[in-house]
RNA sequence: GCCCCCGUAGCUCAAUGGACAGAGCGCCUGACUUCGAAUCAGUAGGUUCCGAGUUCGAAUCUCGGCGGGGGCGCCA
């Protein structure tokens, strides 16, 4: 914002640096920090140090700070700044409060719920997240990858990509063999119930792994279930389509519930075929080794490249001919590029998979795929249980999706009965579930993608401090406010007063968001707008506590109406980008 | 053995290579007759795991340790 002021003054400050025969460094500007006032920074000990560099017997402090006294000695503000400074080596250049505050509620209020939205980028991006297994149950370390995966897409549509949101099913497997194998022999004819449908398909399939590890002698018999499969048996092909449905229509529940949403979905069940001509091309290209039937068809990544136990051993296909997960990988990861024109394809995959996507990614190559570069493995850690426990499926040691959003629920609508005794019913369970599930993400999104998450119940549903709800109750109080003047905002005007420290900061804060939305999506971190978030709200709260609203004289009250209305757009158009609402009341 | 990630306040975590390393939780003390107290103000809390190096400047980059986690041929 204000780009044309900013750009004006940096070119002239890079401008007197030049005249001066100073040797040219680009210039690093940033916010200034410790200030009531607000403005840009940059410091001059890079010059400084270029000079001393080029070989003229400078100190490199003293001189920036001789340097920063030069340039704002020189320097021809434009009216939109107030004043310069040089401090320590730095330039600080302050903007004029009453120009830029109105400058910066102006286009809050104009743009609206596209305050922050970047300019088109014309770049078509794949994102592919979420990557359920069919006849498997969903649990917190699932959500993790949705909430995160979700928020990306949201974050680089905003910021100006056009983004492909993409699902890939994992509807085919040795796993779904082990659940079909379980169900045809123990459970045959029986349909899951209304309520609970993945735990019951989830339910079963740890059934048979249990069966499986007590007694291995059964394994022949899934081997020959994946063979019937593989032969495309009638009967087989005919449960695993029913089965598969029941997953599908429990997943698009939780899907619905959480507000996430698919452009596209993909099955693995599409790609196997396609899959398998690959991996024939690989073996009459010689890429891949056929070692068949004693061995498995492999790619040995290390010794076509030359590199030494870094990209290992890639296998591609079972020695009995079935499918891998990487067989079906190589055709989906071509069949993006095909049907849509790619300019980058990012997989939000667990970082327990980077050496695999390391291997794919590096096949393609192999293979001739110029655009193998603009593939990326967005890889965040896992989410553990207390006392560093993995969760699995297998082993039985999670918790499910359902259970989680259902207690989060029943805690948030306690404490809405609490506070907000007199809402009707059916409002209190509206925000109750906006409380619930914003926590839910939030306390997924606010943590860096390489940190691993210990999930404790308290935690994930924490309605305190640094949270969803903390910073959703800002935007109600601003909303409240809004509502005791019937939402009638003023009409813009000069600021006719003098803005207080906890003015300038809010508007301050306001003016970073389409900066930091450029950020987040340039480092595909969600984190970052949760932060932004959190200290917006902050601001906003104290500027709330400290500055009375209606009371206001009307000047004073007409720009801090229009405060307050920017205020809650710009909360709400941060939370709307990581998947989270704010409610009216609550 | 090779590779990747993490290590910051008692706990959970922040911090585009920049000015004084910040929040939340917890502890203690205050503020509701006041636009909603799910709030705010204040107190206390640090050898940024250790050691070198690069740099005008390092929590951040490089190298070497230590501690924890993960990956490495037919699971996904």
């Amino acid at each position: 914002m204000f780009e044309k002021e900013q750009t004006l003054v940096k070119s002239q400050v890079a401008e007197i640096l030049n005249e001066a025969g100073l040797p040219d460094e680009p210039l690093k500007w940033t916010w200034i920090p410790f200030s009531a006032h607000w403005g840009i920074a940059t410091s001059l000990f890079a010059t400084a140090s270029k000079e001393a560099k080029a070989g003229k017997p400078v100190n490199v402090k003293t001189r920036a700070t001789e340097l920063a006294e030069m340039v704002t000695a020189k320097l021809q503000l434009p009216p939109e700044f107030e004043k310069a400074e040089a401090v320590n080596g730095y330039i600080n250049l302050y903007f004029d409060s009453q120009i830029f505050a109105k400058q910066v509620v102006d286009s809050v209020l104009q743009q609206g719920k596209d305050f922050g939205r970047g300019e088109a980028t014309g770049k078509n991006v794949m994102v592919e997240y979420s990557q359920p297994n069919t006849h498997k149950a969903f649990h917190v370390g699932h959500l993790r990858n949705m909430v995160l995966g979700s928020a990306v897409c949201e974050i680089l549509d905003f910021a100006g990509d056009h983004v492909i949101r993409t699902n890939y099913i994992g509807d085919i497997g040795l796993h779904v063999i082990k659940w079909l194998w379980n169900y045809m022999n123990f459970h045959a004819g029986e349909v899951p119930p209304t309520e609970g449908m993945t735990r019951w398909m989830g339910g079963l399939y740890a059934e048979a792994i249990k069966r499986l590890d007590e007694n291995p002698d059964l394994e022949e018999q899934v081997r020959s279930l994946f063979m019937r499969w593989d032969a495309r048996d009638p009967e087989i092909v005919a449960l695993w389509q029913q089965t598969r449905q029941w997953s599908m229509d429990a997943f698009k529940e939780v899907y619905d519930l959480l507000g996430i949403r698919f452009d596209h979905i993909y099955y693995e069940s599409e790609v196997e075929d396609s899959g398998k001509e690959i991996v024939d091309e690989l073996i009459s290209k010689g890429i891949a080794k056929d070692e068949r039937p004693e061995g498995a068809v492999i790619v040995d990544l290390d010794e076509i490249l030359g590199t030494q136990e870094k990209y290992r051993v890639l296998v591609v296909l079972r020695s009995d001919g079935t499918s891998l997960y990487s067989t079906k990988d190589l055709s989906l990861a071509i069949k993006k590029f095909e049907q849509y024109h790619l300019d980058r394809s990012i997989y939000v995959i667990d970082v327990r998979q980077s050496l695999y996507m390391s291997q794919i990614f590096k096949l393609m190559e192999l293979m001739g795929y110029a655009w193998a570069q603009n593939c990326y493995h967005l890889a965040y850690e896992i989410v553990n249980l207390p006392g560093n426990v993995t969760i699995a499926s297998r082993e039985g040691t999670v918790v499910l999706l359902e259970d989680l959003i259902t207690e989060a629920e029943k805690r948030a609508l306690v404490i809405v009965q609490e506070k907000n005794p007199d809402l009707a019913e059916a409002v209190k369970a509206e925000v109750a579930r906006n409380i619930a599930i914003g926590a839910i993400k939030y306390s997924l999104i606010s943590r860096d993608n390489t940190k691993i998450i210990t999930f404790d119940w308290n935690a994930a549903m924490d309605v305190n401090g640094q949270a969803a709800p903390y910073i959703q109750y800002a935007a109600v109080r601003a909303n409240s406010i809004l509502r005791k003047v019937q939402f009638s905002i003023p009409k813009s005007t000069q600021v006719g007063y003098t803005l207080n420290k906890d003015e300038v900061e809010l508007v301050d804060y306001l003016m970073r968001f389409p900066l930091e939305v450029q950020r987040a999506a340039h480092d595909l971190r969600p984190l970052l707008i949760a932060n932004y978030a959190f200290e917006l709200s902050k601001v906003f709260s104290n500027f709330y506590n400290n500055c009375p609203v209606l009371t206001a004289d009307e000047q004073t009250r007409d720009f801090r109406l229009r405060m307050v209305a920017a205020s809650k757009q710009v909360i709400t158009n941060s939370l709307s980008i990581l998947g989270i609402n704010v409610p009216d009341v609550m």
